[in-house]
DNA sequence: AAATGAACCTGTTTGC
DNA sequence: TGCAAACAGGTTCATT
């Protein structure tokens, strides 16, 4: 479900939410996530207070003045948001965490890609979940000529590269697809054949259709809605993602759908070359 | 070393 | 209509 843009709105959305507020309860109903829910690690949260919200890559980290995160990741189909406690389970709720202002925090998540495990603080930056993880594409740290350094001989597709968390952080099937769009490069153009100008050019286009999506509120096809169960907006301004055979908005020509990886990959034959 | 495919899951859509 | 196959926003492991 999510990437870079929707967790961030998630983000976003909860920090008014639970900034301040202490954790009263913790219940775990079904600890089968991608990792095994450990409860009582999760249960250390009763009495912490949430002091902060972080975002790395597509992880969520809940600070609190317990000295302990809470991270989450929402896989493909998990939901994180706030709700009265009144309000009836979603199917699939896993976890619900029970506030002092009488509402709660709720992850769901069908599929079970996702998951929810409290780590001390201190040690999230060495956690081996985000230890490899690559650049953040916001913010200053990513640059062409670093990619283009970073790739110099090899020849991996660059969608596939733009994927690899390894290497840049958050960036998933839809925001690939539409930045080479944007950019006007072929999806399997190998990375180390890519010059300054393209390196520039993808760059650039990684940026603007993150941050405009995050200004959308994020792209919902299906299960994504934010932090108060709203959808984001982000889904009509996609220019080749799951538009296969609608006319590209900028040639007319047909978008293309081919397998990359075991992805769907979405791109227009005429502009990206 | 690097790239692909499979695996982990459930739900929805597509095609015969 | 009904059923089966294909497919889905992610990540990681095994295999070429």
């Amino acid at each position: 479900m999510p990437e870079l843009p929707e967790v961030e709105t998630i983000r976003r959305g909860l920090e008014p939410l639970l900034t301040g507020r202490r954790v009263t309860g913790v219940e775990v109903r079904e600890r089968r996530l991608r990792r095994r829910v450990a409860p009582a690690m999760l249960c250390r949260l009763r009495g912490a207070a949430v002091v902060g919200i972080r975002r790395r890559s597509k992880y969520l980290l809940l600070d609190t003045d317990a000295g302990l995160t809470l991270l989450v990741h929402l896989g493909m189909s998990g939901r994180l948001w706030v709700s009265d406690a009144a309000r009836p389970a979603r199917p699939h709720e896993h976890v619900v965490f029970t506030l002092d202002d009488g509402r709660t925090l709720r992850f769901a998540d069908p599929r079970r890609f996702g998951l929810v495990e409290v780590v001390p603080s201190g040690r999230v930056a060495a956690h081996p979940l985000l230890r490899a993880i690559g650049l953040e594409p916001l913010g200053d740290e990513m640059s062409g000529g670093r990619l283009r350094a970073a790739t110099r001989g090899r020849r991996k597709p660059v969608k596939n590269f733009l994927m690899d968390t390894r290497a840049v952080a958050g960036v998933g099937n839809i925001y690939a697809c539409e930045a080479l769009h944007r950019a006007g490069i072929h999806p399997r153009r190998a990375v180390g054949r890519m010059g300054p100008a393209a390196w520039d050019r993808l760059v650039a286009a990684v940026k603007a259709v993150l941050a405009e999506a995050i200004d959308a509120g994020g792209t919902t096809l299906r299960d994504y809605f934010n932090a108060a169960e709203e959808a984001g907006e982000f889904a009509v301004a996609l220019r080749v993602y799951d538009r296969e055979g609608e006319a590209c908005r900028r040639c007319r020509g047909r978008i293309r759908r081919v397998v990359l990886a075991g992805r769907s990959t979405f791109y227009c034959p005429g502009c990206q070359r």
